[in-house]
RNA sequence: GUGCCCAUAGCUCAAUUGGUUAGAGCGCCGGUCUGUGGAACCGGAGGUUACGGGUUCAAUUCCCGUUGGGCACCCCA
């Protein structure tokens, strides 16, 4: 035998079993979407690689499948959002609003395999454009969690961020739009690894940076900018920095929050010489201060929702911002009662998500309890992306909000909850005995199948012992023998193999799947 | 991207601590049994010991690399 062809890895081999369980559980999913109207829509699992990096993270861009083909660059979808939204931009726009849409396909990133993440995996999910607002976003969480709760996944938990928070508070210091991305992916550093984190992350570019231009005149000027003379973020400036380093440094820092300067109709120089206009004002480190002592605030908010409504209210108070997501987020938590919902929910103003292009409110639902023991599974996520179909080239803004939750994850999830995955078998096998044609055995399997049963034939020639063995033990209930006194007769023998009952049928007269007198029903 | 564990027949595992031709159970296929299945008995197929190097008289066994699998971190569905 020649040497097997692994599997690359990563990538999964899906058995009928699990196969159809998953078919099943998609059906179903689906058949959720399209009672609130959502549409199916393909779109290609090829797209062009600008696509994901208009305004996708840093983390996502470096996971894609991209690659150059025949001077084209192409990359394997990472997510299905972006590509909906490029085929609303290209066709849809003349339809009324809103638009909703239902996917469901496989999507790749390149991660590192373990438990509950293979880097193909298959997302469900639905995009709602063209309507902004609590009753917009309600719906799409509806979805997520009803969903859920449709499959018996009833013990989940929903964890609920709104990224206008930040983002009013970011408008209130005049810093530039772009800008933002970096104070968002700042907060996320924050979250996950405090302050230490973040100073840390700083020094790395900084550090980084000095390694990269140290083949210039400028490389010994840069030598004095040690990472060690930036103690603390506060006080970052651009003072002391040549016009080059002080031009490198917001390039790193930029690139850093993945932000993508080819995107723009500005070039990279425009954009950089702005940002050094903005951020040379004397206020400018002033309002950095202010925005990382706020952010530290923000991301302790999370928890049991009304203490973290009020807290979030007062943080913004203090700053002299406008409640309008708390008033937002409270419309959706009302709103989410009306639909029924008693799911655990955790408030999290420092949900951040990686992705760049969430605008609004955001979610994600877990498995289990968050915090306990059990291990935690992420199951959906989703938010509001009120700037990506203009960023993808739409002529006017288009509100819109989706999710996308993971096939295989909730598979596992029902499948850890005790859900039978049960091995699909036909429901009849047909085989003869004696001296009997292939031509005769094929009419009567035939014949079976117009009838609506699923019948497979018996293609060795065995043994009838044999074939009852085999259907036994691939599952299959019912065997339908068609020997010489059958021929003769014009009938077949219908044996039930659980009860090892015999019943003839002539063959103008066979049994009907769901019929009262067979036991092979489906 | 970082760290840890693993790899012998389809599956579960052996192989006397480096020593003949790598074995067993289960499974698969066939026969005993040319029209009746969960049994028994008999036989058969199936391995470049994941792959590639190295050390050695000798490697499944020791070392290195690669690939694949598992787990955690990071991030996410």
């Amino acid at each position: 035998m020649k040497s097997v062809i692994e599997r690359i890895r990563g990538m999964a081999d899906v058995w009928p079993a699990e196969r159809t369980f998953r078919e099943g559980l998609i059906t179903q999913l689906q058949r959720g979407f399209a009672a609130h109207g959502y549409r199916p829509i393909d779109t290609p699992v090829v797209e062009s690689t600008e696509l994901f990096l208009r305004k996708s993270g840093e983390e996502r861009a470096a996971q894609m499948y991209a690659f150059d083909y025949r001077n084209r660059q192409i990359a394997l979808r990472p997510e299905f959002t972006a590509s909906v939204v490029r085929a609303f931009v290209a066709e849809g726009q003349g339809r009324p609003l809103p638009q909703r849409y239902a996917y469901c396909g496989p999507v790749f990133r390149y991660e590192k395999p373990q438990s509950g993440r293979s880097r193909q995996f298959t997302e469900a999910g639905v995009e709602l454009l063209g309507a902004r607002g609590p009753a917009a976003d309600a719906e799409v969480i509806h979805l997520a969690l009803a969903s859920l709760e449709g499959l018996g996944l009833t013990d989940c938990t929903l964890r609920l961020g709104h990224l206008g928070v930040v983002g009013a508070l970011l408008a209130s210091l005049s810093l530039d739009d772009r800008v933002r991305d970096w104070f968002l992916w700042s907060m996320e550093q924050l979250r996950a690894r405090g302050d230490d984190g973040l100073h840390r992350n700083l020094r790395d570019l900084l550090s980084a940076q000095q390694g990269f231009g140290a083949n210039g005149a400028a490389a010994t000027a840069e030598a004095g900018v040690a990472a060690a003379d930036f103690p603390d973020l506060d006080g970052l400036s651009l003072d002391g920095l040549t016009e080059g380093q002080a031009r490198s440094t917001v390039l790193s820092l930029l690139r850093g929050a993945g932000v993508e300067l080819g995107g723009s109709n500005r070039s990279p120089e425009e954009i950089v010489e702005r940002l050094l206009v903005k951020l040379r004002r004397p206020r400018v480190d002033f309002d950095i201060a202010h925005a990382l002592a706020f952010l530290r605030r923000l991301i302790g908010l999370h928890g049991e929702p009304t203490t973290v409504l009020a807290d979030t209210r007062a943080l913004l108070a203090d700053y002299g911002l406008d409640d309008g997501p708390v008033r937002e987020l409270e419309e959706v938590l009302t709103l989410l009662q009306a639909y029924g919902h008693h799911q655990r929910i955790i408030l999290d103003l420092g949900l951040g998500r990686g992705l760049h292009y969430y605008t609004g409110v955001l979610f994600e639902v877990h498995t289990g309890e968050v915090g306990g023991r059990e291990a935690v599974i992420q199951l959906c996520g989703g938010g509001r992306y009120d700037d990506l179909a203009q960023i993808l080239g739409a002529r006017a803004p288009i509100p819109a909000c989706g999710f996308a939750c993971g096939v295989e994850r909730i598979a596992a999830a029902l499948v850890a909850r005790g859900a039978l995955v049960a091995e699909p078998a036909a429901d009849l096998f047909v085989c003869g005995a004696g001296q009997v044609g292939m031509a005769d055995l094929i009419a009567v399997a035939e014949r079976l199948r117009r009838a609506g049963w699923r019948a497979e034939l018996d293609l060795r020639g065995r043994r009838l012992a044999a074939n009852l063995s085999y259907a036994e033990r691939a599952g299959i209930p019912v065997v339908v023998i068609f020997g010489e006194t059958e021929l003769a007769a014009g009938e077949i023998v219908w044996r039930d193999l659980a009860t090892r009952v015999e019943r003839r049928y002539p063959l103008d007269d066979l049994p009907q799947p769901n019929s009262s007198d067979t036991s092979a029903e489906r």
